[in-house]
DNA sequence: TTAAAGCAGACTGATTTAGTCTGTTTTTAT
DNA sequence: ATAAAAACAGACTAAATCAGTCTGCTTTAA
């Protein structure tokens, strides 16, 4: 089946342990986050990265700085998370492909996609914590 | 999102075409097959030898030899084909993982992964054809 | 002012992908 | 009988992606 990267993986775990903590407002640095869950540091810092500029996640820098979601975990869905990370292209490449008009399957993957898409998209941070 | 590889792609290409010959009992070739939609022929060849071993098609040999799926069209899900291209491995190595009894996530993957399955189950191959 | 945090981008070894190539076996048509 | 056409099997490979690492800069609170 799916093989989900580390990039995802790790991605994810970093997110429900934000979400833990949104409610008390606490924020959570790069280190404490990669330590707790012991994950590659340098590697957590790009994937965040990531997160932040889909506005998933703020940082706030200084000594005190960290982490925070931007918003509440039920506002947060793993299909946000996934598209932060691996892009937002589609599951093949079909639309691009110079014979779609031809091509047996360009229906099918439209509906396996949605069909994803709509099941990654049901399932929120907030069900994902308790 | 979810990159799918390019043996899945030809694979459930060259399946969709076996299931729109089903009723007739048409054997069709690798040849055939990767002609009618310009996929590459010895790359085919070993797609769909990984669905023979998973009892998705039967080839018959010969000159007037050629494949035919195993079972009826509504009887073939995605999640079958995948399976048995991609391996049946879980989305994440966390069942596998030394410190899965702590994982933050552990519960997580489970959750995600069993939606997935359950909707490429519920597509299969005959809704795909008409 | 210095330590701790965020932020950015170049770099790299290992693995996977997407095939190709060569050869064998089986079966049908001539 | 034999040639042709098909399935079947496995070794090999260039290119791309993955999973990080490393270096260095900027911002902010103590």
């Amino acid at each position: 089946m799916f093989q989900v990267t580390k990039k995802v993986e790790y991605g994810l775990r970093a997110m429900i342990i934000l979400a833990k903590n949104y409610k008390a407002k606490k924020v959570c640095s790069v280190k404490f986050l990669s330590e707790k869950e012991e994950m590659p540091f340098d590697f957590l810092e790009k994937i965040i990265s990531c997160l932040e500029k889909s506005k998933l996640v703020k940082g706030s820098k200084g000594s005190t700085g960290g982490y925070l979601l931007t918003k509440n975990p039920n506002k947060i869905n793993v299909k946000n998370i996934i598209s932060s990370l691996e892009g937002t292209k589609a599951m093949t490449n079909c639309p691009f492909c110079p014979r779609n008009k031809k091509c047996i399957a360009k229906n099918a993957w439209k509906k396996i996609d949605n069909s994803l898409s709509k099941t990654l998209q049901d399932i929120t941070l907030a069900q994902l914590i308790k």
